[in-house]
DNA sequence: AATCCCGGCAACCGCGCGCGA
DNA sequence: TTCGCGCGCGGTTGCCGGGAT
């Protein structure tokens, strides 16, 4: 049995709504509330599906919706309710008043992914790109490492190619690749490299990449002999050039986000310089969770309320929930 | 001045959940 | 317990405006 459309198909415009529809609406749930969005277009005298009115009104109409810009501690809430809940933009947009669902899924899509990809943190997992490849070195056995390692690299390429063309970032970059080359006689020539070519630069930039991250395999293939296997916070030592380029350039980045200071919110977390140092010095173990988390109270539509504790989820995500943010 | 490209945002779509009959 | 309906959620699409070429 097929799922009931919603509406009828025919006789229901689509589009942009004008203003005539919507002092329509909005008169018409001032006078008599939201009851039954089925309903609503009909006695409204719309020509719209129910679904769209309830849409228009939730995300546009309502009276308590702010509509500017979002601000420095609204994208900071975002964040660290992001790295916790993940895609869960509803609950999110519940903590931000006057903020809907589809508006902060925009929002995140739009300039937070962006912001943090642009200060080498994975939007996805909030960890730093670095150090995700790093664990994905280490937590496999050496045969498999090429690879998952080149899958990641495919996962992240358009991320880096993001940083590195980034013009003050790339310039760096290219110093610090051919200060590398110059040690280690595999790596491909960079001679030819121009920034003001830059369709030969992203093109060259794969190779780096590629070259930066088979030596953070061999590295890792060193520890994994060293430490027996396994992949744990401790073993995060990067001891490439393109791993320390790729963060602590970034994090200390005069020109960057004002995030760099204080991206986690966790208390062992606190703001101030230090960047991916600070990041790596904190521990990411549960034994922080028992009594000096940060703890917020989620409450969703339906009542229920959840109670997350930063210290816990910032950085304490296995690679087996990578894809799959806690709760 | 015209065209192209891209980012931002509003709106749509399909699915899942909760509730009531 | 089952089924159907209504609603809400998250992913995706498409339009529009502004900047770049």
């Amino acid at each position: 049995m097929g799922r009931i459309p919603c509406c009828e198909k025919d006789n229901v415009k689509k589009g942009q709504w004008t203003p005539e529809e919507d002092h329509k609406l909005s008169s018409y749930i001032a006078q008599h509330g939201t009851r039954n969005w089925r309903l609503i277009p009909k006695h409204a005298g719309l020509q719209r599906c129910g679904k769209s009115c309830r849409l228009r009104w939730t995300n546009y109409l309502r009276p308590d919706l702010k509509h500017g810009q979002f601000s420095e501690a609204e994208e900071q809430t975002i964040v660290t309710l992001h790295s916790v809940l993940g895609n869960r933009w509803s609950v999110i947009a519940a903590q931000l008043p006057g903020r809907t669902d589809n508006d902060v899924k925009n929002h995140w899509n739009t300039k937070l992914k962006k912001k943090l990809s642009g200060m080498g943190i994975d939007p996805v997992t909030h960890k730093p790109i670095s150090h995700l490849i790093s664990e994905i070195a280490t937590t496999l056995s050496p045969p498999q490492v090429p690879h998952l390692a080149e899958a990641a690299l495919g996962c992240f390429k358009d991320e880096m190619l993001h940083l590195l063309t980034k013009k003050r970032i790339g310039f760096q970059f290219h110093q610090q690749f051919t200060n590398m080359t110059s040690t280690h006689n595999n790596a491909p020539s960079t001679s030819h490299v121009k920034h003001e070519e830059n369709n030969n630069y992203k093109d060259n930039t794969i190779e780096k990449i590629k070259y930066g991250l088979s030596r953070a395999i061999k590295e890792s293939e060193k520890n994994w002999e060293t430490s027996g296997g396994g992949a744990t916070s401790s073993n995060f030592h990067d001891n490439t050039g393109f791993s320390n380029y790729n963060f602590a350039n970034l994090l200390n980045d005069e020109e960057g986000s004002p995030w760099n200071q204080s991206l986690c919110s966790g208390s062992t977390c606190t703001a101030g310089g230090g960047g991916l140092q600070q990041q790596q010095n904190k521990k990411i173990s549960n034994e922080n969770c028992e009594d000096s988390g940060k703890e917020i109270v989620v409450t969703t539509r339906n009542g229920s309320t959840t109670m997350f504790n930063f210290d816990c989820v910032l950085w304490d995500i296995s690679s087996d929930d990578l894809m799959n943010p806690m709760v």
